[in-house]
DNA sequence: CTGATTGCAAAACGTTTGCATAACT
DNA sequence: AGTTATGCAAACGTTTTGCAATCAG
């Protein structure tokens, strides 16, 4: 574990600590047990694969919890969430962490990410011109990649 | 039925002819009464939706060969297929109707359609700066709708 | 105290699979 | 004829639910 990885933990949690009080949500410890899993790697999990790494590591947790708190951790944008063609989330760690989008190669699973700020600027000025109030955006490019492509 | 309707769906069934015989697929009925069913209206559904469509309207067709030819439709691109959030895929019809994005209202559970051309060409440009070769894209914006937002 | 949250197990839900039959090429 | 696609039902994996026990406010 990194120095700057305990800092985004460290200000994660104080991030969840308010949001929970603004909700009058009760502060639990399996709440930040759930969210210091997540900010422990970089990459994409599903919920079971956060449950069982929790259990694997001695913790009690259900998965109803691990569900019901990865709800609240993309409630309050501390966690990304995505769907990858699949017939599962993909959740991962969004502070401290650049926002960013996914290419999918539909051939070998790769998942490359990208940002690109011009793209977020246009949907605000949509979201703007609808008077829509943009909480959170997901964006999947389903393709080929250029390994891949070349292949064929 | 509109003549206009009737039009896209006699397109849609020349192109998934094609397509077909390019990939060595194979012409059943099944396939195209499918592609009908889903040309017949606007809107996005589910593939259970489909299937009991279907079945209600004296379709012997499976549930299995409902998922596995939209699976083709899809890869065809004559269909688009979106998660908005639950736990299933949506579907709908995509020749001769704009190619568009979706906000998701997260309080009412309203979609809302928009198309914005500046955001497929950035994504263009950001898949050839990467040397990926894009199929389909599916962009979704959650929030709040203009009348959840302006309740509170 | 009181009700929100938890853990557990069972149920639900959408989707996929296995297999025998049918049908396209 | 050969082999892909179909229909059916059962299996699968993920997520949700019901309920009693626990714990935060």
């Amino acid at each position: 574990m990194t120095t700057l990885s305990r800092k985004y933990i460290n200000e994660a949690t104080e991030i969840l600590k308010l949001f929970l009080k603004n909700r009058g949500y009760r502060n639990t410890p399996e709440r930040y047990s759930v969210l210091e899993e997540l900010y422990a790697s970089e990459g994409h999990f599903n919920a079971d694969e956060i449950f069982l790494r929790m259990k694997n590591n001695g913790s009690q947790i259900s998965r109803a919890t691990v569900y019901n708190t990865l709800e609240i951790l993309v409630e309050c944008n501390l966690v990304d969430c995505h769907q990858f063609g699949q017939n599962h989330m993909h959740y991962e760690r969004a502070f401290g962490y650049k926002h960013h989008d996914h290419l999918i190669c539909t051939t070998c699973g790769k998942i490359i990410e990208f940002s690109m700020p011009e793209i977020e600027m246009l949907q605000d000025e949509m979201c703007n011109r609808l008077s829509f109030k943009a909480d959170r955006h997901s964006l999947q490019i389903f393709g080929k990649c250029s390994d891949c492509s070349s292949k064929e």
